[in-house]
DNA sequence: TCGCTGCGCCAGCTCACTAA
DNA sequence: TTAGTGAGCTGGCGCAGCGA
């Protein structure tokens, strides 16, 4: 029998989970969480909900992994997109490696501190360990994409091109709207781990609003928040 | 023991002010 | 008009102390 992650808590689950959501979800700092809590009358400090986020996003996480796996399963060995995209992390540069599916889900975060071979291999094999092999692998020209698919020997289904990796370009845009919000990023753990959890979060509600009909995205989103809501109780 | 709070520190950003 | 500077603000982080 599992023991209840919340037992010491003093808050209410329910509570828990709605500002580690807003928190994740939006651009919201944690005093902007604080202050919308406060407005539906709970009051709690910014930094319980930097604890919440701390301690339950990797669980909400996991959990919506884990509920995603047999689609992921079904869908991730069509084709990847890899990028890498710089962040600053309390004055130093890092480099976070993503990779998407062809329909935008983000399959992957893995932050580095530097921009090479090696650091690209670990990429791959940490991706490839969790999902299998693709199909075609599409990347920028960045050279040590072409040396780690050299090396694991997938050479032959690597797609290279200026715009074909939009997709992966495109996936940075919310976390970067979220590093903004954010300020920036003190530590490499918190980044790696915060960048796995915006990940998790915005596969679950990432319900591609712009190509659906308005009907199918309301029942979608209503889908997503109950399914999120059973999270506690699953 | 552990959740929670309050406080202070640090780094980055914004904006007003000043000098050239 | 433009570039440089510094004060003030914001937000993440660390930590000590309190209370259940």
């Amino acid at each position: 029998m599992p023991r209840n992650p919340f037992r010491y808590f003093k808050t209410s689950p329910e509570i828990i989970q709605l500002a580690v959501m807003m928190y994740v979800r939006f651009p919201l700092s944690l005093r902007n969480v604080e202050d919308l809590l406060h407005e539906r009358g709970i009051d709690v400090c910014h930094e319980s909900v930097r604890l919440w986020v701390d301690r339950f996003g990797p669980m909400f996480a996991g959990k919506i992994r884990i509920r995603r796996a047999s689609y992921l399963r079904q869908i991730t060995q069509w084709q990847w997109h890899l990028d890498e995209v710089f962040v600053k992390n309390n004055g130093e540069t890092h480099y976070l490696w993503r990779a998407i599916d062809h329909e935008g889900e983000v399959l992957e975060s893995y932050v580095t501190k530097t921009r090479d071979k090696s650091a690209a291999l670990r990429f791959f094999k940490k991706t490839m360990k969790r999902y299998g092999a693709p199909r075609t692998v599409v990347t920028d020209r960045l050279r040590p994409y072409g040396a780690a698919v050299k090396e694991i020997g997938n050479i032959d289904r690597q797609e290279v091109g200026r715009h074909l990796n939009n997709r992966a370009e495109k996936s940075h845009l919310p976390l970067r709207r979220r590093e903004r919000a954010m300020l920036r990023f003190r530590r490499m753990s918190n980044l790696q781990k915060f960048a796995s959890t915006h990940a998790s979060f915005h596969n679950h509600f990432n319900l591609e609003r712009h190509i659906n009909h308005r009907q199918t995205f309301k029942l979608r989103r209503d889908a997503a928040l109950l399914e999120w809501r059973q999270l506690v109780v699953g």
